[in-house]
DNA sequence: GATGAATGAGTTTTCATTCAT
DNA sequence: AATGAATGAAAACTCATTCAT
């Protein structure tokens, strides 16, 4: 239900039904909707967490790239294992100070981890002089706005045959100027639809930028 | 007040209060909650067009590259400039599916303005082989990314100190060198600070990445 | 609607329904049901409170006993223009901490001013030798149940044809043995339906107790 | 736990709770919270009827007075023996018409009790004249009253130091003579501490009043 | 144009009671 | 006899919206 609704517009109501239990079942199990909504974040968090390695030096672990490119493939591969959970998550719902500060400090922990990885890299002399934040902080926003992409794409390819009463169907029309808008039929689900390929592509742009000029 | 609590935890009580309006004032000129958070959400993001330019081959216009850090500069310096609206778009509530769509369209056009970008280097010989839907979203992720947490510092700053009654008046903190951060006993302000080094950051990464080594 | 139900048996859906209006309009005055309990009980408290002179022992102010018996009267003729609210007060259901102190307080204050009162009779010599606190709550608690027979009564013959859905008429019967058992057709409302003569009578029994004969 | 909370706060769970019983369980003895509630409450109204015996005119059994005295003081030290049942039955909460009724009965035969009393007085010629209705009533709430502070001082003292898991030992805290009570920090304890003395108080009050002067 | 009292649908939460195991 | 998971009716409370003044 959050997944389709939102943490907001999902009541309890809706959940219950969902489940096909009483009401009092439901607060058999959780003290309020907070709860189970922080519980099945939390329940995600961890898997993600899971999923991560921190860049290790040791030859025997492998090429530090080769370390970043299994952990991304991992990360995409368990949000398309955890697809309801991924989206809640992702979401990012409002919520209470308490569940706020749980997704802050997950999402600093990643800052951290991928900071590590950068200052390995510049310690290897593999990496460009940078503030290492603020390309940690960029390369969390990219991942996260690619898998919410990828995991829309997901949703809408499965609900291609929309339940009477849903709303979906975008119009597809955008890119700024009349030029060359491309083949534009499916919005975004094409380039997203293969995870390791989305892992390559987005760790070489970590890796390599995209324009081979220098800027300055 | 959206800036500050969200928009279901702003009430329309939170909104008249603030205003010093009354009730029945507040629906003489807008027909809902939804539709004031609409028309600020749809201001912000006029203003934000406003200030984004497409690249040009014309060779009066300068160079691609310094084009798009003109780009990334205009957009730093309206987000500051509107901080408030800046804060209740990013924060991306969920509302119902028109507001949505009003925001998704936005974000599609910006997709559409960064891929475009990347045609123009790769038709000049300056951007790499890539599938730019994939870096035009990566690109926007970790734009927003960076944006929302500048803002959150800018809000962890200024209401540091909360003289009674007052709210503003930064006080410009900025570490010098980007090399010794020391402290950082803050969580993210400082690098965060100097929106011109922000931006030629940002582009920086995404022009070069970060490695230096070739992935495959 | 707390009169004739009590606290806990009624509801606001009740209260509403009574009052004739929406919920929100009652949650627009009080902010729970316990709110607009403590303020009924407030209101009558004060009134009270209103209705009690401390003994002056000033000549002009009349003897001490007349004192007495005038404050006897006039708290029950007080109690008989608010039957409502002393009824609910009398009632002394349960509610929250600070509710529960508040009518402390109030007893509290009754059994200081009785015990004045009999402080007073002591120094002109004209009352015995005594725990004045024992007295003092006798005497309230003698006082709080002659009222709540009295307002008891007055429903009673009052409500005498009981609305269809309602369940009253006591079974009447009472007293151990099987003697005298008198008339007993009304259970208690002749000896309390004439209030001066209530007062009169409890004060004579205060002040001479029943038995003519010493104790010890 | 209806001690401590009252009827309407303690929860079957409460119950349940602390006798280390199953829900299931509570349910194959009691029918429902109310049976068990009037169950506690019929069986001490029971025993405190066995307390009390009707004034006898048979010289062998003493002088009425004295016979008064000894039903003062074996309703006090029941009470005393059953404290936790006394106290929920003198919080007299409302519950349902059933139960009521029952308490209702009790206090009439009580009433009749006392009144039974008063009228042998008055055969002897040892009362004086009066309604003796209301001196019932006025004794009976009299005596409820006393009980309650009683017991509520009790539970004050007991849970005054509380030990981490104790819950009884009184430390019989006594201030010697009955004329400087000094310190009364605490709110009623001292006067009501020793029930002897209390229900000799008590008789005398009811016997002589306090005043001496005639009231007309 | 402005006001704010009134509204009531909708939401969360509680808790006495049941019944299959 | 004992258990405890499941139930659902009922209760308190919220808040966006309306409309007579």
């Amino acid at each position: 239900m959050f997944k389709e609704k939102g943490y907001h517009a999902t009541s309890v109501g809706d959940i219950i039904d969902g489940a096909r239990i009483a009401r009092g079942t439901f607060y058999l199990y959780f003290t309020s909707k907070r709860e189970i909504f922080a519980a099945l974040s939390a329940g995600f968090l961890a898997v993600i967490r899971g999923s991560v390695r921190k860049i290790s030096l040791d030859p025997n672990e492998g090429e530090p790239l080769a370390q970043m490119r299994a952990n991304f493939r991992r990360v995409i591969h368990t949000v398309l294992q955890h697809e309801d959970l991924a989206t809640i998550v992702l979401r990012d719902d409002a919520l209470d100070a308490e569940a706020r500060a749980q997704l802050d400090l997950f999402y600093e922990q990643v800052i951290g981890l991928i900071g590590q990885a950068v200052r390995v890299g510049s310690r290897l002399g593999i990496a460009r002089e940078c503030d290492e934040t603020i390309i940690a902080v960029s390369a969390l926003g990219a991942l996260k706005e690619i898998l919410t992409r990828m995991l829309a794409g997901r949703r809408a390819t499965s609900t291609a045959v929309p339940a009477p009463g849903a709303e979906a169907s975008e119009p597809a029309a955008v890119t700024g100027g009349p030029d060359e808008t491309a083949v534009a039929s499916e919005v975004t689900p094409a380039p997203f639809a293969d995870p390791d390929r989305l892992a390559d592509e987005l760790l070489r742009f970590f890796v390599r930028g995209v324009f081979t000029q220098d800027t300055r």
